[in-house]
DNA sequence: GTTCGACTAGACCGTTTCGTCTAGCATTAC
DNA sequence: GTAATGCTAGACGAAACGGTCTAGTCGAAC
């Protein structure tokens, strides 16, 4: 095995590492040492891989959100609206309503104060390709007579992350509890009733 | 003016000065000296007002949610349904849409992880009187033909604090903009359509 | 066998931060 | 006047952290 360069491993093995301490205790209460012992690697290699934290930050949010994130949107939009739109919100709820992605999601708001390209990641990589289908969905469906496909996209789309916020990130689950089938039949029966 | 106890002028003007600090740079990046010189106050009166950092940010957020937020709840919902329903609308995205109101909602999300509290106090104190109002107001307009009023609450006011989420939060503004009008308009429609 | 690059283990420095402590000032109560 | 109280100003200890540096290991290349 010839290592010529640095080995790629070592930088996967860094950012697999430094994933759940970042996830689990947020970019200041997450320490280099602890990556470090976490991924199960020196110190020093850290900084031959990475910059600085600040760096390793970075490049483990931009992996994470290219790579992850289109497991809900790879999947074309195509058949009878009612199936598909049913379908896609239970993936939505089902993919993005995860430890992790929930942990990614707190971690994005809580660090895009400082760091605003965070959030640019975030909707150039995952909203707005995601917008941009589910518009394009409606719009191809004339029979649903929607006047602003776009808004609309925007409603279906946002009521879920939203329910998905207040029941997860706020602790909705214990102290306003609803089931997630209520939030989507009724969305299904807004959206779809002047067919 | 007797001084017989700790004046209460003073935490006021602590919780004050910590105020912006906070909103602006977060909890871990906020030191105790600064907020002592932000507030014209020394640390140690900091320290004979509240217990520590902790107890100190905990009293504040306090503060803050029962305080500012019932702004837009506290008049209540009556008349035509088109009317309260926009005008409802546009009161949240004028009310909570405010730089302090973002950074506010921006901190708990990132502070809720360690203290879960703080999450229980936004939905107990907003959240779920919020969306009683909303499907009380539903429920007495039988003519809105709601199979589910709670749940319609929910994708309604879910939808609008969406917007503001990606709009100021992520940048949205920037990055993928739309007028507010768009989605209220929409949003409106989608839930009056069958009267 | 020597050289070189990637790595480990951990000491180390400078800085920041929390929370405490000391010393002293000003006002009120008696 | 004297004691007590609420405060200021700032030094201070202890700990944590980011980032650098040293010393040394290991395996491949030639």
């Amino acid at each position: 095995m010839p290592r010529t360069y640095k080995s790629v491993d070592k930088a996967e093995q860094i950012l697999k590492g430094a994933l759940p301490q970042f996830l689990q205790n947020g970019y200041a209460r997450t320490s280099m040492d602890r990556i470090a012992s976490s991924a199960g690697v020196s110190k020093q290699t850290l900084y031959s891989h990475f910059s600085d934290k600040d760096g390793l930050f970075q490049a483990l949010i931009e992996h994470m959100a290219t790579r992850k994130f289109q497991l809900v949107w790879s999947k074309p939009l195509e058949g009878d609206p009612e199936e598909v739109l049913r379908g896609l919100a239970e993936r939505i709820l089902s993919e993005v309503n995860e430890t992790d992605h929930v942990a990614f999601f707190r971690l994005i708001v809580a660090e895009s104060r400082e760091r605003p390209d965070l959030g640019e990641l975030l909707l150039k990589n995952i909203a707005k390709p995601a917008m941009k289908i589910l518009t394009e969905y409606f719009q191809a469906h004339q029979e649903l007579n929607f006047k602003d496909p776009e808004a609309i996209a925007r409603i279906f789309v946002g009521s879920l992350i939203h329910f998905i916020l207040t029941q997860e990130i706020f602790g909705g689950k214990k102290f306003m509890p609803i089931e997630s089938d209520r939030i989507v039949d009724s969305l299904i029966d807004l959206v779809l009733i002047r067919k």
